[in-house]
DNA sequence: GCATTTTTCCCGAATTTTCGGACAAAACTT
DNA sequence: AAGTTTTGTCCGAAAATTCGGGAAAAATGC
Protein backbone atom coordinates (compact mmCIF):
# COMPACT_ATOMS: atom_id res chain seq x y z
CA UNK A 1 0.00 0.00 0.00
CA UNK A 2 1.31 3.21 -0.32
CA UNK A 3 2.19 5.34 2.22
CA UNK A 4 3.88 9.41 0.35
CA UNK A 5 1.74 11.98 1.96
CA UNK A 6 2.95 15.28 0.22
CA UNK A 7 2.47 18.16 2.53
CA UNK A 8 1.85 21.43 1.41
CA UNK A 9 1.78 24.08 4.65
CA UNK A 10 3.32 27.13 5.02
CA UNK A 11 3.51 27.16 8.88
CA UNK A 12 6.65 25.48 9.80
CA UNK A 13 5.23 24.10 12.92
CA UNK A 14 2.15 23.05 11.99
CA UNK A 15 3.99 21.51 9.20
CA UNK A 16 6.39 19.57 11.43
CA UNK A 17 3.75 18.23 13.51
CA UNK A 18 1.97 16.79 11.07
CA UNK A 19 5.08 15.51 9.85
CA UNK A 20 5.41 13.58 13.23
CA UNK A 21 1.76 12.31 13.58
CA UNK A 22 2.40 10.51 10.10
CA UNK A 23 6.15 9.13 10.72
CA UNK A 24 4.29 7.61 13.78
CA UNK A 25 1.91 5.65 12.11
CA UNK A 26 4.19 4.56 9.56
CA UNK A 27 3.35 7.24 6.86
CA UNK A 28 5.90 8.89 4.68
CA UNK A 29 5.50 12.47 4.81
CA UNK A 30 6.90 14.85 2.35
CA UNK A 31 6.94 18.08 3.22
CA UNK A 32 7.20 21.78 1.44
CA UNK A 33 6.13 24.90 3.01
CA UNK A 34 3.85 25.66 -0.46
CA UNK A 35 2.49 25.54 -3.90
CA UNK A 36 6.38 26.68 -5.83
CA UNK A 37 7.77 24.06 -4.02
CA UNK A 38 5.59 20.87 -4.33
CA UNK A 39 5.02 21.94 -7.75
CA UNK A 40 7.22 19.62 -9.33
CA UNK A 41 6.48 16.75 -7.14
CA UNK A 42 2.73 16.32 -8.03
CA UNK A 43 2.74 14.55 -11.32
CA UNK A 44 -0.01 11.67 -12.43
CA UNK A 45 2.04 9.18 -11.66
CA UNK A 46 2.58 10.35 -7.93
CA UNK A 47 2.36 6.91 -5.65
CA UNK A 48 0.91 8.96 -2.61
CA UNK A 49 -1.76 11.93 -2.07
CA UNK A 50 -2.01 15.26 -1.88
CA UNK A 51 -2.14 17.21 2.25
CA UNK A 52 -2.45 21.33 1.58
CA UNK A 53 -3.21 24.10 3.49
CA UNK A 54 -6.07 25.99 2.29
CA UNK A 55 -4.95 29.11 3.32
CA UNK A 56 -1.59 30.23 2.26
CA UNK A 57 0.44 33.67 1.61
CA UNK A 58 1.53 32.74 -2.02
CA UNK A 59 -1.13 30.23 -3.40
CA UNK A 60 -4.23 29.06 -2.09
CA UNK A 61 -5.45 25.55 -1.60
CA UNK A 62 -7.75 25.69 -4.76
CA UNK A 63 -4.60 26.66 -6.83
CA UNK A 64 -3.14 23.21 -5.32
CA UNK A 65 -6.72 21.53 -6.08
CA UNK A 66 -6.82 22.73 -9.37
CA UNK A 67 -3.30 22.15 -10.53
CA UNK A 68 -3.58 18.01 -9.15
CA UNK A 69 -6.51 17.94 -10.84
CA UNK A 70 -5.08 19.14 -14.34
CA UNK A 71 -2.18 16.70 -13.86
CA UNK A 72 -4.66 13.91 -12.27
CA UNK A 73 -8.03 14.15 -11.75
CA UNK A 74 -7.58 10.63 -9.46
CA UNK A 75 -4.88 11.88 -6.94
CA UNK A 76 -6.44 12.69 -3.98
CA UNK A 77 -5.93 16.35 -2.29
CA UNK A 78 -7.19 16.70 1.39
CA UNK A 79 -7.25 20.14 2.44
CA UNK A 80 -6.65 21.88 5.81
CA UNK A 81 -8.95 24.50 6.57
CA UNK A 82 -9.51 27.10 9.39
CA UNK A 83 -13.12 26.90 10.99
CA UNK A 84 -14.20 29.54 9.79
CA UNK A 85 -13.68 28.26 5.89
CA UNK A 86 -15.22 25.09 6.40
CA UNK A 87 -18.13 26.55 4.02
CA UNK A 88 -15.12 26.84 1.48
CA UNK A 89 -13.69 23.76 1.90
CA UNK A 90 -17.20 21.73 1.49
CA UNK A 91 -17.40 23.93 -1.69
CA UNK A 92 -14.23 22.08 -2.58
CA UNK A 93 -14.92 19.11 -2.07
CA UNK A 94 -17.93 19.55 -4.60
CA UNK A 95 -15.05 20.27 -6.80
CA UNK A 96 -12.98 17.49 -6.79
CA UNK A 97 -11.17 17.60 -3.44
CA UNK A 98 -10.88 14.42 -1.76
CA UNK A 99 -11.96 15.56 2.08
CA UNK A 100 -11.51 18.48 3.95
CA UNK A 101 -10.15 18.32 8.01
CA UNK A 102 -10.47 20.72 10.18
CA UNK A 103 -7.98 22.58 12.22
CA UNK A 104 -6.60 21.86 14.38
CA UNK A 105 -7.79 18.53 13.85
CA UNK A 106 -7.63 15.04 15.77
CA UNK A 107 -4.44 13.32 14.44
CA UNK A 108 -6.32 9.74 14.37
CA UNK A 109 -9.18 11.47 12.00
CA UNK A 110 -6.48 12.88 10.43
CA UNK A 111 -4.45 9.72 9.38
CA UNK A 112 -7.80 7.55 8.81
CA UNK A 113 -8.82 9.75 6.00
CA UNK A 114 -5.22 9.79 4.47
CA UNK A 115 -5.52 6.06 4.79
CA UNK A 116 -8.60 5.96 2.77
CA UNK A 117 -7.00 8.24 0.06
CA UNK A 118 -3.90 6.17 -0.04
CA UNK A 119 -6.23 3.51 -0.58
CA UNK A 120 -8.18 5.21 -3.33
CA UNK A 121 -4.83 6.23 -5.00
CA UNK A 122 -3.22 2.64 -4.91
CA UNK A 123 -6.44 1.25 -6.66
CA UNK A 124 -6.50 4.11 -9.22
CA UNK A 125 -3.09 3.57 -10.30
CA UNK A 126 -3.58 -0.33 -9.71
CA UNK A 127 -6.17 0.29 -12.04
CA UNK A 128 -4.71 2.73 -14.96
CA UNK A 129 -1.25 -0.22 -15.43
CA UNK A 130 -3.66 -3.14 -15.72
CA UNK A 131 -5.61 -1.56 -18.27
CA UNK A 132 -2.65 -0.79 -20.40
CA UNK A 133 -1.19 -4.49 -19.82
CA UNK A 134 -4.83 -5.44 -21.08
CA UNK A 135 -4.79 -3.04 -24.44
CA UNK A 136 -2.05 -4.49 -25.48
CA UNK A 137 -3.07 -7.92 -25.42
CA UNK A 138 -6.64 -6.94 -26.45
CA UNK A 139 -6.15 -6.24 -30.09
CA UNK A 140 -6.15 -9.94 -31.38
CA UNK A 141 -9.81 -10.28 -32.43
CA UNK A 142 -12.28 -10.30 -34.96
CA UNK A 143 -10.69 -9.74 -38.35
CA UNK A 144 -8.21 -12.15 -40.06
CA UNK A 145 -7.91 -15.90 -40.59
CA UNK A 146 -6.74 -18.26 -38.24
CA UNK A 147 -3.25 -18.55 -39.61
CA UNK A 148 -3.07 -14.57 -39.45
CA UNK A 149 -4.12 -14.13 -35.83
CA UNK A 150 -1.69 -16.84 -34.75
CA UNK A 151 0.93 -15.30 -36.81
CA UNK A 152 0.44 -12.61 -34.21
CA UNK A 153 0.85 -14.98 -31.12
CA UNK A 154 4.04 -16.70 -32.97
CA UNK A 155 5.90 -13.50 -33.33
CA UNK A 156 5.58 -12.46 -30.01
CA UNK A 157 6.40 -16.12 -28.68
CA UNK A 158 9.87 -15.84 -30.91
CA UNK A 159 10.35 -12.16 -30.52
CA UNK A 160 10.21 -13.25 -26.20
CA UNK A 161 12.01 -16.06 -26.82
CA UNK A 162 14.97 -14.20 -28.74
CA UNK A 163 14.91 -11.36 -26.75
CA UNK A 164 15.67 -13.30 -23.53
CA UNK A 165 18.61 -15.13 -26.15
CA UNK A 166 20.02 -11.57 -26.65
CA UNK A 167 19.42 -11.97 -30.29
CA UNK A 168 20.85 -15.53 -30.44
CA UNK A 169 19.46 -17.57 -33.02
CA UNK A 170 20.53 -21.07 -32.00
CA UNK A 171 19.61 -20.64 -27.88
CA UNK A 172 16.12 -19.14 -28.96
CA UNK A 173 15.97 -22.13 -31.66
CA UNK A 174 16.91 -24.32 -28.27
CA UNK A 175 14.75 -22.71 -25.96
CA UNK A 176 11.60 -23.33 -28.50
CA UNK A 177 12.36 -26.63 -29.34
CA UNK A 178 13.26 -26.22 -33.21
CA UNK A 179 16.03 -26.64 -34.78
CA UNK A 180 17.66 -23.27 -35.63
CA UNK A 181 17.04 -23.59 -39.59
CA UNK A 182 13.11 -24.02 -38.92
CA UNK A 183 13.48 -21.07 -36.56
CA UNK A 184 15.40 -18.98 -39.30
CA UNK A 185 12.56 -19.96 -41.91
CA UNK A 186 9.80 -18.82 -39.71
CA UNK A 187 11.85 -15.70 -39.04
CA UNK A 188 11.55 -14.84 -42.72
CA UNK A 189 7.81 -15.90 -42.86
CA UNK A 190 7.56 -13.25 -39.93
CA UNK A 191 10.04 -10.64 -41.23
CA UNK A 192 12.12 -10.75 -38.07
CA UNK A 193 15.57 -10.42 -37.88
CA UNK A 194 18.41 -11.49 -35.37
CA UNK A 195 20.31 -8.26 -35.07
CA UNK A 196 16.93 -6.27 -33.60
CA UNK A 197 17.26 -8.48 -30.66
CA UNK A 198 20.94 -8.41 -29.60
CA UNK A 199 21.78 -6.44 -26.18
CA UNK B 1 -20.19 4.69 -12.15
CA UNK B 2 -22.29 3.02 -9.27
CA UNK B 3 -25.15 4.63 -7.94
CA UNK B 4 -26.82 2.40 -4.82
CA UNK B 5 -26.48 3.05 -1.88
CA UNK B 6 -28.28 0.17 0.51
CA UNK B 7 -29.64 2.12 3.35
CA UNK B 8 -29.78 0.36 6.57
CA UNK B 9 -32.15 2.61 8.91
CA UNK B 10 -34.96 1.33 11.06
CA UNK B 11 -36.71 5.03 11.36
CA UNK B 12 -39.13 4.68 8.70
CA UNK B 13 -38.90 8.74 8.72
CA UNK B 14 -35.42 9.14 8.55
CA UNK B 15 -35.48 6.54 5.70
CA UNK B 16 -37.46 8.14 3.86
CA UNK B 17 -35.45 11.73 3.85
CA UNK B 18 -32.65 9.77 3.18
CA UNK B 19 -33.98 8.19 0.03
CA UNK B 20 -35.44 11.50 -1.14
CA UNK B 21 -31.98 13.31 -0.30
CA UNK B 22 -30.10 10.42 -2.65
CA UNK B 23 -32.44 10.35 -5.23
CA UNK B 24 -32.41 14.04 -5.81
CA UNK B 25 -29.11 13.32 -6.58
CA UNK B 26 -29.33 10.66 -9.22
CA UNK B 27 -28.70 8.23 -6.77
CA UNK B 28 -30.44 4.74 -6.35
CA UNK B 29 -31.25 4.38 -2.99
CA UNK B 30 -32.10 0.65 -1.61
CA UNK B 31 -33.92 0.95 1.35
CA UNK B 32 -34.49 -1.97 4.15
CA UNK B 33 -35.23 -1.59 8.09
CA UNK B 34 -32.45 -3.48 9.37
CA UNK B 35 -29.52 -5.67 9.30
CA UNK B 36 -31.97 -8.70 8.45
CA UNK B 37 -33.36 -7.45 5.95
CA UNK B 38 -30.49 -6.05 4.28
CA UNK B 39 -28.60 -9.12 4.48
CA UNK B 40 -29.67 -10.94 1.27
CA UNK B 41 -28.43 -7.99 -0.55
CA UNK B 42 -25.01 -7.84 1.04
CA UNK B 43 -22.44 -9.74 -1.44
CA UNK B 44 -19.26 -9.26 -2.26
CA UNK B 45 -20.16 -8.22 -6.39
CA UNK B 46 -22.83 -5.73 -4.99
CA UNK B 47 -22.61 -2.81 -6.80
CA UNK B 48 -22.81 -0.03 -4.60
CA UNK B 49 -21.70 0.51 -0.94
CA UNK B 50 -24.12 0.65 1.98
CA UNK B 51 -24.90 3.58 4.38
CA UNK B 52 -26.13 1.76 7.92
CA UNK B 53 -27.31 3.37 10.93
CA UNK B 54 -25.17 2.45 14.09
CA UNK B 55 -27.93 2.54 16.79
CA UNK B 56 -30.89 -0.20 15.57
CA UNK B 57 -33.18 -2.11 17.76
CA UNK B 58 -32.11 -5.70 17.01
CA UNK B 59 -28.61 -5.98 15.13
CA UNK B 60 -26.24 -2.70 15.56
CA UNK B 61 -23.93 -1.05 13.04
CA UNK B 62 -20.87 -3.07 14.08
CA UNK B 63 -23.35 -6.13 12.88
CA UNK B 64 -23.68 -4.68 9.49
CA UNK B 65 -20.20 -3.32 9.17
CA UNK B 66 -18.71 -7.04 10.36
CA UNK B 67 -20.78 -8.80 7.89
CA UNK B 68 -20.28 -6.58 5.29
CA UNK B 69 -15.86 -7.20 5.44
CA UNK B 70 -16.14 -10.46 5.65
CA UNK B 71 -18.22 -10.59 2.25
CA UNK B 72 -15.74 -8.50 0.91
CA UNK B 73 -13.19 -5.93 2.14
CA UNK B 74 -13.78 -3.56 -0.11
CA UNK B 75 -17.18 -3.31 0.57
CA UNK B 76 -17.20 0.62 1.63
CA UNK B 77 -19.94 0.92 5.07
CA UNK B 78 -20.74 4.32 5.99
CA UNK B 79 -22.44 4.70 9.32
CA UNK B 80 -24.58 7.09 10.88
CA UNK B 81 -24.37 8.17 14.06
CA UNK B 82 -25.72 10.25 16.91
CA UNK B 83 -23.64 13.12 18.74
CA UNK B 84 -23.16 10.79 21.41
CA UNK B 85 -21.47 8.16 19.38
CA UNK B 86 -18.86 9.52 17.53
CA UNK B 87 -16.08 8.35 19.51
CA UNK B 88 -17.70 4.74 19.09
CA UNK B 89 -18.00 5.94 15.28
CA UNK B 90 -14.22 6.79 15.22
CA UNK B 91 -13.48 3.52 16.32
CA UNK B 92 -15.41 1.85 13.94
CA UNK B 93 -13.98 3.51 10.93
CA UNK B 94 -10.60 1.88 12.30
CA UNK B 95 -11.95 -1.45 11.97
CA UNK B 96 -13.20 -1.16 8.58
CA UNK B 97 -15.49 1.18 8.48
CA UNK B 98 -15.12 3.94 5.58
CA UNK B 99 -16.70 6.81 6.82
CA UNK B 100 -19.19 7.99 9.54
CA UNK B 101 -21.52 10.67 9.37
CA UNK B 102 -23.01 12.54 12.27
CA UNK B 103 -26.80 12.96 12.69
CA UNK B 104 -28.39 14.84 11.44
CA UNK B 105 -26.01 15.73 8.75
CA UNK B 106 -25.84 17.75 6.20
CA UNK B 107 -27.43 16.18 2.90
CA UNK B 108 -24.37 17.78 0.82
CA UNK B 109 -22.27 16.38 3.13
CA UNK B 110 -23.59 13.19 2.77
CA UNK B 111 -23.99 12.64 -0.87
CA UNK B 112 -20.24 13.92 -0.76
CA UNK B 113 -19.17 11.20 1.34
CA UNK B 114 -21.25 8.67 -0.81
CA UNK B 115 -19.98 9.69 -3.82
CA UNK B 116 -16.54 8.82 -2.90
CA UNK B 117 -17.02 5.82 -1.21
CA UNK B 118 -18.91 4.92 -4.57
CA UNK B 119 -16.22 5.87 -6.53
CA UNK B 120 -13.78 3.93 -4.29
CA UNK B 121 -15.77 0.89 -4.98
CA UNK B 122 -16.07 1.21 -8.30
CA UNK B 123 -12.49 1.14 -8.74
CA UNK B 124 -12.32 -2.01 -6.38
CA UNK B 125 -14.34 -3.81 -8.63
CA UNK B 126 -13.42 -2.96 -12.27
CA UNK B 127 -9.73 -4.05 -10.39
CA UNK B 128 -10.60 -7.33 -9.90
CA UNK B 129 -12.75 -8.06 -12.86
CA UNK B 130 -9.12 -6.76 -15.07
CA UNK B 131 -7.64 -8.56 -12.25
CA UNK B 132 -9.37 -11.93 -13.64
CA UNK B 133 -8.83 -11.04 -17.38
CA UNK B 134 -5.40 -10.98 -17.09
CA UNK B 135 -4.79 -14.07 -14.95
CA UNK B 136 -6.67 -15.96 -18.36
CA UNK B 137 -3.92 -14.49 -20.42
CA UNK B 138 -1.05 -14.76 -18.30
CA UNK B 139 -0.54 -18.77 -18.29
CA UNK B 140 1.41 -18.56 -21.49
CA UNK B 141 5.20 -18.73 -21.16
CA UNK B 142 8.00 -20.48 -20.28
CA UNK B 143 7.35 -23.99 -21.33
CA UNK B 144 6.79 -26.30 -24.38
CA UNK B 145 7.99 -26.26 -27.66
CA UNK B 146 6.80 -23.45 -30.41
CA UNK B 147 3.98 -25.20 -31.66
CA UNK B 148 2.93 -26.73 -28.53
CA UNK B 149 2.72 -23.09 -27.08
CA UNK B 150 0.69 -21.75 -30.07
CA UNK B 151 -1.97 -24.72 -30.09
CA UNK B 152 -2.66 -23.02 -26.70
CA UNK B 153 -3.88 -19.63 -28.63
CA UNK B 154 -5.55 -21.85 -31.49
CA UNK B 155 -7.44 -23.69 -29.28
CA UNK B 156 -8.74 -20.54 -27.44
CA UNK B 157 -9.34 -18.61 -30.82
CA UNK B 158 -11.55 -21.48 -32.30
CA UNK B 159 -12.76 -21.80 -28.90
CA UNK B 160 -14.28 -18.17 -29.14
CA UNK B 161 -15.02 -18.17 -32.52
CA UNK B 162 -16.89 -21.88 -31.64
CA UNK B 163 -18.67 -20.21 -29.25
CA UNK B 164 -19.69 -17.29 -30.76
CA UNK B 165 -21.09 -19.09 -33.10
CA UNK B 166 -23.21 -21.05 -30.82
CA UNK B 167 -21.26 -24.53 -31.94
CA UNK B 168 -21.89 -23.93 -35.89
CA UNK B 169 -19.22 -24.92 -36.72
CA UNK B 170 -20.03 -23.82 -40.65
CA UNK B 171 -19.96 -20.22 -39.71
CA UNK B 172 -16.98 -20.20 -37.17
CA UNK B 173 -15.07 -21.95 -39.85
CA UNK B 174 -16.08 -18.84 -42.06
CA UNK B 175 -15.16 -16.47 -39.59
CA UNK B 176 -11.92 -17.89 -39.78
CA UNK B 177 -11.41 -17.98 -43.08
CA UNK B 178 -10.57 -21.27 -43.77
CA UNK B 179 -12.90 -24.29 -45.30
CA UNK B 180 -15.40 -26.14 -43.14
CA UNK B 181 -13.12 -29.38 -43.37
CA UNK B 182 -10.03 -27.55 -42.04
CA UNK B 183 -11.84 -26.39 -39.25
CA UNK B 184 -12.88 -30.00 -38.36
CA UNK B 185 -9.00 -31.47 -38.94
CA UNK B 186 -8.14 -28.48 -36.72
CA UNK B 187 -10.50 -28.99 -33.66
CA UNK B 188 -9.90 -32.92 -34.06
CA UNK B 189 -6.06 -32.19 -33.24
CA UNK B 190 -6.74 -30.11 -30.48
CA UNK B 191 -9.49 -32.07 -29.06
CA UNK B 192 -12.19 -30.55 -29.27
CA UNK B 193 -16.31 -30.99 -29.73
CA UNK B 194 -18.65 -28.44 -31.52
CA UNK B 195 -21.35 -29.93 -29.32
CA UNK B 196 -19.54 -28.67 -26.09
CA UNK B 197 -20.46 -25.10 -27.75
CA UNK B 198 -24.58 -25.08 -28.36
CA UNK B 199 -26.71 -23.07 -26.43
C1' DG C 1 44.67 -10.16 -39.21
C1' DC C 2 43.28 -14.70 -38.63
C1' DA C 3 40.48 -18.33 -36.55
C1' DT C 4 36.10 -19.26 -34.85
C1' DT C 5 31.55 -18.66 -34.15
C1' DT C 6 27.10 -17.14 -35.76
C1' DT C 7 23.95 -15.62 -39.05
C1' DT C 8 21.58 -16.20 -43.22
C1' DC C 9 20.29 -18.48 -47.15
C1' DC C 10 19.53 -22.54 -50.50
C1' DC C 11 18.35 -27.25 -51.47
C1' DG C 12 15.64 -31.44 -51.28
C1' DA C 13 13.31 -35.06 -48.95
C1' DA C 14 10.11 -36.32 -45.27
C1' DT C 15 6.27 -34.87 -42.86
C1' DT C 16 2.27 -32.20 -41.91
C1' DT C 17 -1.42 -29.29 -43.14
C1' DT C 18 -4.84 -27.65 -46.23
C1' DC C 19 -8.79 -28.19 -48.79
C1' DG C 20 -12.22 -29.85 -51.99
C1' DG C 21 -15.22 -33.67 -52.98
C1' DA C 22 -18.12 -37.20 -51.36
C1' DC C 23 -21.20 -39.40 -48.16
C1' DA C 24 -23.79 -41.26 -44.21
C1' DA C 25 -25.96 -39.77 -40.11
C1' DA C 26 -28.24 -36.38 -37.51
C1' DA C 27 -31.04 -32.28 -37.09
C1' DC C 28 -34.29 -29.03 -38.77
C1' DT C 29 -38.36 -27.53 -41.72
C1' DT C 30 -42.83 -27.76 -43.18
C1' DA D 1 -43.10 -38.14 -43.10
C1' DA D 2 -40.67 -36.44 -46.80
C1' DG D 3 -37.38 -32.98 -48.06
C1' DT D 4 -33.68 -29.94 -46.87
C1' DT D 5 -29.91 -28.43 -44.36
C1' DT D 6 -26.14 -29.34 -41.27
C1' DT D 7 -22.82 -32.27 -39.07
C1' DG D 8 -19.08 -35.16 -38.70
C1' DT D 9 -15.83 -38.29 -41.06
C1' DC D 10 -12.83 -40.26 -44.67
C1' DC D 11 -10.06 -39.86 -48.76
C1' DG D 12 -6.43 -38.07 -51.69
C1' DA D 13 -3.97 -34.60 -54.10
C1' DA D 14 -1.94 -30.04 -53.73
C1' DA D 15 0.45 -26.91 -50.81
C1' DA D 16 3.06 -25.67 -46.96
C1' DT D 17 6.15 -26.67 -43.24
C1' DT D 18 9.86 -29.11 -41.07
C1' DC D 19 14.40 -30.29 -40.82
C1' DG D 20 19.07 -31.94 -41.80
C1' DG D 21 23.03 -30.89 -44.58
C1' DG D 22 25.77 -27.58 -46.55
C1' DA D 23 27.97 -23.16 -47.54
C1' DA D 24 28.76 -18.15 -48.11
C1' DA D 25 28.61 -13.88 -45.61
C1' DA D 26 28.96 -11.39 -41.39
C1' DA D 27 30.24 -10.81 -36.74
C1' DT D 28 33.17 -11.87 -32.91
C1' DG D 29 37.27 -13.25 -30.25
C1' DC D 30 42.03 -13.24 -29.57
Amino acid sequence: MYKRVLIIEDDAVLRTSIEQTLELQNLEPIPTNGFTQARRLIRSNFRGVILSDIQMPDHDGFDVLRFAQSCDPELPVVLLTGHSDVPTAMRAVRDGAYEYLEKPCDPQRMVDVLHRALAYRHLALENRAMREELDDTQPLDDIGTLAERLEVYEKQIIEQELSDAGGKVATAADRLGIPRNTLYDRMKKLRLVAKAFRR
